[in-house]
DNA sequence: GTGGGGACTTAGACCGCACAAC
DNA sequence: GTTGTGCGGTCTAAGTCCCCAC
């Protein structure tokens, strides 16, 4: 690869920003990125951002860089004004409810004396709160709104109770011994080694093994479907010898991810290419030209015109906004009013070439699939120290309006270009991801895919060492649920949701800035409603919010008498839109959680209830006499009992009421079929009585054959519509991609499988596709067994 | 101590492909 | 050969957590 080389071999790392030729020696200067569409001007300086051995442009950019943080702090410093200004304006229309907030406040002052020094920590929760109740009122009504953009999703009955401590994560052996040889800091001679491939004839055994292994080819049972062993029409065989094992590496010191990285840079996004001459655009019923910039714009809004979001209020007045920006002084006279554009033709025009790519024929679809490929060969990989490494996201997102999710408002504010010099490749610190850009609204993740590999063995290693210690901590926290300090029962209340029912940490966030939505530190009065009775269980706890991503959670928990007085207690007083937890932040409770045990953060409790509950649920939904289909329709199901847990929702699918139409008539069809194989098995039974024949009798056991099949057909129909309907808003796959160590359902299979060891389990092809989808394209790849053996489930 | 921002993780939507069913 | 369906991959939004400057 002739790319630019970021060379880092020593601690503190040495970088070079001189890119180096395929010898390895160094060619151009200025480590710009560089792709296949650079843009209008592609002569224009990314800028640099590094150590000691920074470029003359370098150091010209990170002047630019300074700037640009010196206008956001001047943008933000206006925003701020504006509010203030907003709530200047709202106070005087509200001073009679302003009234009885202040009386409630300082009666909070009265009666919070236990903890002198909570009191100035709250002024930050005290004026997030007076801004949201201004804002509430603004939007007068804003409850009701709410009430209806949500999308009357509840969430199905809890399905953990109180995770027992059943042997979740059998500790190994050993400790857990470094992989890699931490290397001396002064290690500067540090030459990358040979790539280190799979033996070649360790590889062709492997391959044996696996087709001598009859069991674990396709299943027979075609209803329920298992996805192919691709991996290896995907993946070159090259690629596939190549792969490196970073867990029989040595480490590097803590914080040093690499030493040496060649890249090629980002792929820039196409250039924007105008409309034919055919495709007008009307404004007030006239045909007008749009300028370039004004043109590609109203593209994007064209292209979303079927869309929900273009009939929403703030994304119609964000885009409008937005779009006046790019036009021309003569365009912004003419264009006053969004409802009398008329982006039609455009909308037909788009739709028309997607109409036509799907029609392409195949060998136009394979070249421009090998256009692809060859890019991704190209940008998609970098050389890091010895190996080489998929680059997680290399194409720069393309522009566009930004879609926020729930109520967003920011949505239809436009993401414009980014250009070379929009970006900065800072490679001043090893880190994983090295192109970083301030750009507002734009993501510009470039990451080194398989470095995730190592962090999510480190997140399921410290869920690992919370099983040790959980128990401790629950009666820690169980304890301070009687603390004299407010604060240490707010923390301890709000540990016991985190960890019962795997809710999120819940940051504060910037209002005005996101959609609202909370967490647990971040729950509101109005969030929950207590009940000191309901359907015939006490103390019960009924949340409602809108978590991560607007998704609603709802749920009714029959919680403990303590807990349940602690919340009477700390919703007193309070109005709805006050803070639950007004004594606590993330902050707090990681700090806590810090002192309980290294490393522990709210979030490691979620990963720990969540692989906790598939193992419990693999532990009762699994029988050893079963076979594979049925073992895969089980995993599902414990699959699905976590995706619950976390509230992992998703839209139903836009086919799913026609799908499950066309299941239902099978099912009816299959159920006449049966009928009349029924009868048919009646009559031959009549007609042996009376003949008492051979051949009559053979008729009755082929008849009575046939209804067994038709009943065992109609039986997977039937489990088949289930599965689907109770799969209709939860999503698998987040939970199997984040929360779920590999390593658990490596070892519920190995028994059944008749497979030696964990080893040769998760070499199999067709199981890790199914379960560990993220190492199909080699991402996320972990040590095979990690230390566990195929017993550990008992342990 | 606090706020802001960067690094990193988690998340759902969408799209295209492959394959089973008809 | 056509259609419906499920799946993986990609994209990008939105969280968590931690560090650093003020």
């Amino acid at each position: 690869m002739s790319g630019d080389h970021l060379h880092n071999d020593s601690q503190p790392p040495q970088v070079s920003a001189l890119p180096r030729g395929g010898n390895g020696d160094p060619v151009e200067p200025a480590a710009r990125p560089r792709g296949p569409f650079p843009g209008p001007d592609s002569s224009r300086e990314s800028r640099l951002v590094d150590g000691p051995s920074l470029s003359c442009g370098a150091i010209q950019n990170s002047h630019k860089h300074k700037d640009k943080h010196k206008d956001r702090e001047h943008r933000h410093k206006e925003h701020k004004k504006d509010k203030e200004k907003d709530r200047e304006k709202s106070k005087h229309s509200n001073s009679e409810h302003k009234d009885s907030e202040k009386k409630h406040k300082e009666k909070e002052k009265t009666k919070h004396k236990d903890g002198s020094s909570e009191k100035h920590k709250d002024k930050h929760k005290d004026r997030d709160k007076e801004k949201r109740k201004e804002e509430k009122i603004r939007a007068s009504g804003d409850a009701k709104i709410k009430k209806e953009k949500e999308n009357g999703f509840s969430s199905p009955p809890r399905i953990k109770d109180e995770p027992e401590d059943d042997g979740y994560f059998a500790p190994p052996k050993e400790d857990i011994k470094p992989l890699r040889r931490p290397r001396d800091e002064d290690d500067a001679d540090y030459k990358p080694k040979k790539i280190k491939t799979e033996d070649t004839k360790k590889e062709k055994k492997r391959k044996l093994e696996e087709e001598e292994d009859g069991k674990l080819k396709k299943p027979k049972n075609k209803d329920k479907k298992v996805p192919e062993p691709d991996n290896k029409k995907k993946k070159p065989k090259k690629e596939e010898e190549q792969k490196w094992k970073w867990w029989e590496e040595e480490r590097y010191p803590e914080g040093i991810k690499w030493k040496f990285l060649e890249h090629k840079g980002p792929v820039f996004a196409p250039p924007y290419e105008p409309l034919p001459e055919a495709v007008k655009f009307y404004y007030d019923g006239k045909v007008m030209k749009l300028s370039p910039k004004a043109e590609e714009v109203a593209t994007f809004f064209a292209k979303m015109l079927d869309h929900e979001y273009t009939t929403k209020e703030i994304f119609r007045k964000n885009f409008f906004k937005d779009w006046r920006k790019e036009m021309t002084n003569e365009e912004k006279n003419i264009i006053t009013n969004l409802s009398k554009c008329d982006f039609n033709q455009m909308s037909q025009y788009f739709k028309a070439q997607s109409e036509a790519r799907k029609q392409m024929s195949k060998e136009e679809k394979l070249k421009i699939k090998e256009e692809n490929e060859k890019l991704l060969k190209e940008y998609g990989f970098c050389i890091m120290d010895n190996h080489k490494e998929r680059i997680a996201n290399f194409k720069i997102e393309p522009p566009g309006l930004f879609r926020g999710r729930g109520n967003h408002p920011k949505m239809g504010m436009l993401k414009r270009r980014i250009m070379p010099e929009d970006i900065i490749i800072n490679c001043s610190n090893p880190w994983s991801k090295f192109v970083l850009s301030t750009f507002p609204l734009s993501n510009l993740a470039f990451g080194v895919g398989s470095l995730q590999g190592e962090k999510d063995w480190q997140k399921y290693e410290t869920a690992r060492r919370l099983k040790k210690c959980v128990d401790k901590i629950r009666n820690q926290y169980r304890e301070d649920w009687k603390s004299k300090e407010m604060k240490v029962r707010q923390r301890a209340v709000a540990l016991y949701f985190i960890d019962k029912l795997a809710l999120r940490a819940g940051n504060e966030k910037e209002e005005g800035e996101t959609a609202d939505t909370v967490g647990c530190c971040s729950l509101r009065v109005e969030h929950i409603n207590l009940h000191p009775e309901l359907d015939g269980q006490e103390y019960v706890v009924e949340f409602d919010f809108l978590g991560k991503d607007s998704i609603r959670y709802y749920n009714k928990v029959p919680v403990e008498k303590r807990v349940f007085k602690n919340l009477q207690l700390f919703m007193e007083n309070k109005q709805p839109e006050d803070d639950l937890f007004d004594r606590l932040n993330t902050g707090i409770l990681n700090k806590h959680l810090q002192d309980l045990m290294e490393g522990l953060t709210a979030k490691v409790f979620r990963t720990y209830n969540a692989s906790i509950t598939l193992q419990q649920q693999l532990k009762e939904l699994t029988a050893p006499d079963e076979n594979i289909p049925a073992k895969i329709l089980s995993y599902n199901r414990a699959n699905r009992a976590v995706a619950i847990l976390c509230n992992h929702q998703r839209a139903p699918p836009k086919t799913f009421e026609k799908s499950m139409m066309n299941l239902q008539s099978k099912i009816d069809a299959k159920k006449d079929q049966l009928a009349d194989a029924r009868r048919d098995l009646k009559s031959a039974k009549a007609d042996a009585k009376v003949m008492k024949d051979a051949k009559t009798k053979k008729v009755v056991e082929s008849k009575k054959k046939a209804v067994q099949r038709l009943e065992e057909q109609l039986m997977k129909l039937e489990v088949q519509a289930t599965d689907r309907e109770e799969n209709k808003q939860i999503a698998l796959g987040t939970s199997k991609l984040n929360y779920l160590d590999p390593r658990i359902s490596v070892a519920c299979c190995c028994p059944f499988m008749n497979v030696p060891s964990v080893d040769s389990l998760i070499k199999t092809e067709q199981l890790r596709t199914i379960l560990f989808p993220s190492t199909i394209s080699g991402f996320h790849e972990g040590p095979p067994s990690g230390g566990l053996t195929p017993g550990f489930l008992s342990g």
